[in-house]
DNA sequence: TTCATAATATGACTGTTGGTCATTATATTA
DNA sequence: TAATATAATGACCAACAGTCATATTATGAA
């Protein structure tokens, strides 16, 4: 008696191996995407193009994706990751030199001149309407990851208050301001980087150290 | 002899009457817009509802918009002088009490959260897709004005320099470093409220306070 | 008042695009 | 080899931004 729920050894394998070719195919759309994405922007960005892109009918991307913001999202998930790799790193760093939170931003910092396009993806999909076209369970991992980068910087944070660099303050909370204050700062410069130069005067990196000068005088403890 | 191009006074008076009603449609069809984009979003308002909702045909809007995205940004060059007007109310605070940023921050929060609204086309005003589609006139508009509420800013951390409160910085530096810590962290907020206060677990306010206490820190002369 | 002309408004129409689904092609198993 | 399950296709549909030939209204002269 065979029971339909049950697989054979061979089964077994090759269900394997479509989960693997599934994963795959996801990935060359996902590259695809990638590439029209970042070229045109989510607006003027079309299926039909990404479709072309990585030779698929449209009606496969949808096979693999839910609706076009799914598939944008998803991208900004792997950025999410990429960024979490890059500051993990940082999770061994002592700060023997007196340079905790300094690492993170330098991290974040190069992360951004390399990925600039991730941030535009970060920014939109504040928008409700476009979340509201996404799964949760896709939303639940990019928060998860986020959550992961800030316990990163957080920790840095409570190792200097460990060892007496830093006031004795809310790790976390200061995590998600210094996070915050940079997303808020290369916002302001993404606007319009010709108005913003007019504007601001001062160039992304600098003001970026100023930011981090403040809060980092506020941070550290009375010598 | 009547030379076509000068208008005997009649004329002048009908032509500024025009003018009148053209501005005055022109502000029905963004009261219109502004209900319809602010409980639908971008995405999902479309201009026929829009042109419905102001008992005009959609071709009508399109004599006083070049594009949905125009009528967008125009709404927020609207609430970006809003804000800007109750900004101006701090012109002259005179920190007797050393409280000169509190106050802006205080300002910039009220206004949040009776404008909530106007953050989100804030926030995806950045995406440039959008922006290709907006006028320049309207954009420099938009940066005027805010140049103009980062000038407000300016002068409080300025009155503060010379009164002792604060180090000596730069005050247009420190204005925009404001500014853009404030916006990242609403964003933060906006991006998901559920999903952010399970994350962050600290409700804006407190953020916000912590936040600007940590830069006041850093801002403060060494008693 | 009447007629000609200019200014303004209209909504049917077009092209584009996100998403669907009946059909076709391919792989698997008996 | 035939039957069945799985995957891919692209013609098709509905929705929507934006256009433009036509209709309506206001203006000015006679």
């Amino acid at each position: 008696m065979t029971n339909s729920h049950i697989m054979n050894n061979s089964q077994i394998i090759r269900s394997e191996r479509r989960r693997k070719e599934h994963e795959a195919r996801r990935r060359v759309i996902l590259k695809a995407a990638r590439e029209v994405f970042f070229h045109k922007g989510f607006m003027d960005a079309t299926v039909d193009e990404i479709a072309e892109r990585c030779r698929l009918a449209k009606g496969t991307i949808y096979l693999y994706f839910g609706s076009k913001e799914e598939i944008y999202i998803s991208i900004m998930a792997e950025g999410m990751k990429l960024l979490g790799r890059e500051l993990g790193r940082l999770k061994d760093i002592d700060g023997g030199d007196g340079m905790l939170v300094e690492h993170a931003l330098s991290a974040y910092y190069g992360f951004y001149l390399k990925n600039r396009k991730y941030f535009r993806i970060m920014f939109l999909s504040s928008q409700p309407d476009l979340r509201a076209r996404v799964s949760d369970d896709l939303l639940k991992d990019c928060m998860e990851t986020a959550r992961q980068c800030l316990g990163i910087v957080g920790d840095l944070v409570r190792k200097g208050i460990k060892r007496g660099i830093y006031r004795k303050v809310d790790p976390w909370a200061v995590a998600n301001i210094l996070w915050a204050t940079v997303n808020g700062i290369i916002m302001s410069y993404e606007q319009d980087p010709v108005y913003r130069e007019e504007i601001a005067g001062i160039e992304l990196e600098k003001m970026l150290n100023e930011a981090l000068g403040l809060v980092l005088n506020g941070l550290r403890a009375k010598g």
